[in-house]
RNA sequence: GCCCAGUUAGCUCAGUUGGUAGAGCAGCGGACUGAAAAUCCGCGUGUCUCUGGUUCGAUUCCGGAACUGGGCA
């Protein structure tokens, strides 16, 4: 199996910096698993990696695509295990960096999506469904051609209920029984993955001084020129946190005052779910900076010992 | 100094005709397999400021104190 360190956490707690560190020590090169990171000019508000502190590390899937552009797990799957094995092309190690728990299943477990799309128009038609008939009606459908979903997933969550009537339609299948399948899988790679984390107190004032150095930095600016250049509220680039928020500032839903307040409000709660969502990640590295002293030299040190016991032996590093 | 009003959850407040209390927000927990920085679900965490009195029983009524805000001097 070929080898893939994950390096992840919530949101500020330091993956960023942390990486370029440790990539450097292994002679690995880091893979972006961030959701927000692949779009052109987001940089301030995805907190992105400033070219001249990459020290040389190359950095994939980061700047792909262009903000009007929809972007999803079956797409960075793809561009992600391209850019594996082009790392291990050249006899280097993968680091996956970011903190987007799906993203790094996906690759992990070399989750199957089934085919390429080509569009939304049943999606589209769901929506209109939606609209005009309410979630209990949705719902009803679902529980037709697919009972354990309807089960599974509760009438009020709409993208889970349209996701599962539009996989029955396009593979004729149950997406209830695909998920069970899916969830039997072991990772494909020889991995090792690492949970950066924090006491939640230090995690909440990080992201609170964090999105104030946004706010300083120009990210205003930022999605002033984002609108300006044709992106929309309804885009996937613009379900961002941070974007949306100056976003709908910007278009006079509310004052800035407002909007910093809910970006640091909604940055919590996500840091949040990201830890419920590593909580249940099986074979997981947590690394508690506080039982490290914040001492970044000792939690570097720490990957890198960790990392050499796990492939001793062999020849990645 | 005097006169009002207030003091209940982390915050803003409701309420109990006397039987130890509940909303919103915050917070906490969870789900998640093609929007995932998305989407959705669940959970009250409390010396009812303190202190006497009346009462079987006081957060609630009465007296006093403290603090906060406003007014008059």
């Amino acid at each position: 199996m070929e080898p893939l360190v994950v390096i992840t956490g919530p949101t500020g707690v330091g993956k960023t910096r942390c990486s370029i560190g440790y990539a450097r020590e292994l002679g690995g090169e880091i893979i972006s698993a961030d959701s927000m990171q692949v779009y052109k000019g987001m940089d301030i508000g995805s907190a992105k990696i400033k070219k001249n502190y990459m020290q040389g590390i190359p950095h994939h899937l980061i700047d792909i695509i262009e903000p009007t552009e929809p972007f999803d797990v079956y797409s960075f799957k793809e561009y992600a295990v391209r850019a594996i094995k082009e790392i291990r092309g050249k006899d280097r190690l993968p680091v996956m960096v970011g903190g987007t728990g799906f993203y790094i299943q996906s690759v992990l477990y070399d989750i199957d999506f089934s085919e390429d799309r080509q569009g939304n128009q049943y999606r589209d038609q769901l929506l209109k469904l939606y609209e005009e008939n309410g979630a209990m009606y949705l719902h009803g459908l679902l529980r037709e051609v697919d009972p354990a979903s309807a089960d599974a997933i509760h009438p009020n969550n709409i993208k889970r209920t349209i996701r599962a009537l539009e996989y029955a339609h396009e593979t004729g299948g149950r997406i209830s029984e695909h998920n069970m399948a899916e969830r039997q899988k072991d990772s494909v790679f020889d991995s090792l993955y690492f949970v950066l984390t924090d006491e939640r107190s230090i995690l909440y004032e990080n992201i609170e001084k964090r999105v104030d150095e946004m706010i300083s930095e120009g990210l205003v600016e930022e999605v002033k020129k984002l609108m300006e250049s044709g992106v929309k509220r309804d885009m996937t680039s613009m379900h961002g946190l941070g974007y949306r928020e100056i976003y709908d500032h910007l278009s006079g839903e509310y004052d800035l005052e407002r909007a910093i307040y809910l970006i640091k409000l909604n940055t919590r709660h996500f840091a949040k779910r990201q830890l419920t969502w590593f909580r249940r990640e099986k074979n997981v590295i947590w690394v508690n900076k506080s039982d490290f002293s914040h001492d970044e030299d000792r939690i570097l040190s720490f990957l890198i010992q960790k990392t050499k016991e796990h492939y001793d032996g062999k020849q990645y590093i």
